[in-house]
DNA sequence: TCTACTTGCTTCGACTTCGAAGCACAACCG
DNA sequence: CGGTTGTGCTTCGAAGTCGAAGCAAGTAGA
C-alpha cells in the first residue's frame, strides 16, 4: 500500500531502506488525514482555518504581543499569508494589530478578549478530535516516543535556515540557481510565465 | 516554545496531558517544515510540487492504471483537485487518462515513460533531502518507532470514513448540521457567503 | 423498462497561498 | 551626515485548493 518502492522490489533504493521509506509515507499521511479532519472540525465549530487556529494558539500562549516575523516563523508560514490571514483575524475582531514603539516597521500583533474566548470554545473540541484521530491507537509508551522524536526532528529542521531566512537578493545579477539541466521536467504545473521557455 | 497550554499554567487541559498536546505540536510542525524543504526540493530539480511527485509515485508503484477516485484517496487530496493536477500532469506529459472498459464514468491514469523518467530522476535527491531532515536525528530505534506508530496511526484513520465518503445529500431537507450555538466565532475567513447571516 | 438514487468525474466560483516586487524604517560605514 | 545595505511588512499577480453544483453512466426496484 505504502509501496512506491515496495513494489519495485528493489531494496533500498537510491540508499534508502524501505523501512525509511515507509516510515516517510506513513507519518506524512496520517498528518495529511489528521490536518484534514482538524480543519474540518475547526471550520464548523469556530469558523477557523487551522493556520487561524495556530495564530490564535501562539498569541494565546504568547505573554505580550509578538510581530508579524515572529508569529509567520513560528506557524511555518509565508510573511503574505500571514499578512492575509491577521486581515482577517483583525476584521473579526479576534486580534489587534499596532504600531512597536522600538521599531517603526514593525506590527505588533495580540489576541483579543474575543479572540482569547472563542479559542478557548473550539480548543476542547480539537483536542478531542485529535486524540480520537491520533492518540486512540497509542499506548502511553508511544506518546512518550513519537513527542521525543518528533521533538528532537523539529529542532533539528529549525537548526536548518528557516523558511524567511532566504536573504532577498537586492541585484538577481547572476542569481539564478541555474542548478539543473531542466532535461525532462520541463514545463508543467503552469508556473512557467507566459514568456519564460517558449514552447 | 510549543506553550500554548504549558503557559497557561493549567494542567492537562480539558483532559489532555501536555506531554500530549507538546507530541501533537512538534509532530505537525516537523511535518510542516519537511514538507517545505521537500516542496522547495521537488519544485527546483524536476518543477513538480509536492502533491504532484505523490501522485507520480503511487502512479509509478501501481501495477496498472488508477482510477481518478483511488488516486484521490491515496494522496488525501480533494477530487476536483485531483482533476486540476492530473490535467496539468497529463499535458505534461507525464501520464494519460483514458476511459475505462469496465465502467464508462470512470478514468483511468497511467503514468507514461516520460513520468517515470522524470519521477526516477527526482527521487534520489527527495530521499536525499528527507533523510537530512528527517533521519539524520534519528537512530534506528526511533526510526523503527516512528515508523510503527505512524502506520498504527495512518491505519486507525483510513478507518474512519476517508475523505471523499461524505455522501451528497441531494435533498437538503433538514441536513444541516446545526451543531454549535455559533455564539462569538461568527464571520471571520470571508467564508460566509455575501448572503447568509446577515449582518 | 421506466424512474429514482448512487457514483465518477469535471466545471465553477470563491478563497487561500505564495513569491516577487515595493515601501518605509533601521543599521552601518565612509 | 549621506549613501548603501538589511529588515519588517504589505501589495500584487498567478496558481493552487476546495466544496457545491452539474453531467453522465451505473444500479435498484416497481
Amino acid at each position: 500500500m505504502t509501496g512506491l518502492d515496495s513494489d519495485t522490489g528493489t531494496n533500498g533504493v537510491h540508499g534508502l531502506a524501505p523501512q525509511q521509506l515507509d516510515a516517510y509515507f506513513a507519518l506524512m499521511e496520517a498528518v495529511s488525514l489528521l490536518q484534514h479532519h482538524v480543519e474540518r472540525h475547526l471550520r464548523t465549530e469556530g469558523n477557523l482555518s487551522y493556520v487561524q487556529f495556530q495564530l490564535l494558539a501562539r498569541l494565546s500562549a504568547a505573554r505580550g504581543q509578538l510581530t508579524m516575523t515572529q508569529l509567520a516563523d513560528g506557524v511555518v508560514y509565508s510573511r503574505s499569508g500571514l499578512t492575509y490571514q491577521a486581515g482577517l483575524l483583525e476584521k473579526g475582531g479576534l486580534i489587534t494589530r499596532g504600531p512597536s514603539p522600538d521599531d517603526e516597521r514593525a506590527t505588533l500583533v495580540a489576541i483579543t478578549e474575543a479572540g482569547r474566548a472563542l479559542f478557548d470554545r473550539v480548543l476542547p473540541g480539537h483536542i478531542r478530535v485529535v486524540r480520537g484521530m491520533l492518540f486512540d491507537p497509542l499506548t502511553g509508551d508511544d506518546l512518550r516516543h513519537l513527542g521525543d522524536i518528533m521533538t528532537r526532528v523539529r529542532d533539528h529542521m529549525r537548526a536548518q535556515p528557516p523558511r524567511s531566512a532566504a536573504p532577498r537578493r537586492r541585484r538577481p545579477a547572476s542569481a539564478a540557481p541555474a542548478s539543473l539541466p531542466a532535461t525532462t521536467g520541463r514545463a508543467l504545473t503552469g508556473k512557467t510565465r507566459p514568456g519564460a521557455e517558449a514552447r
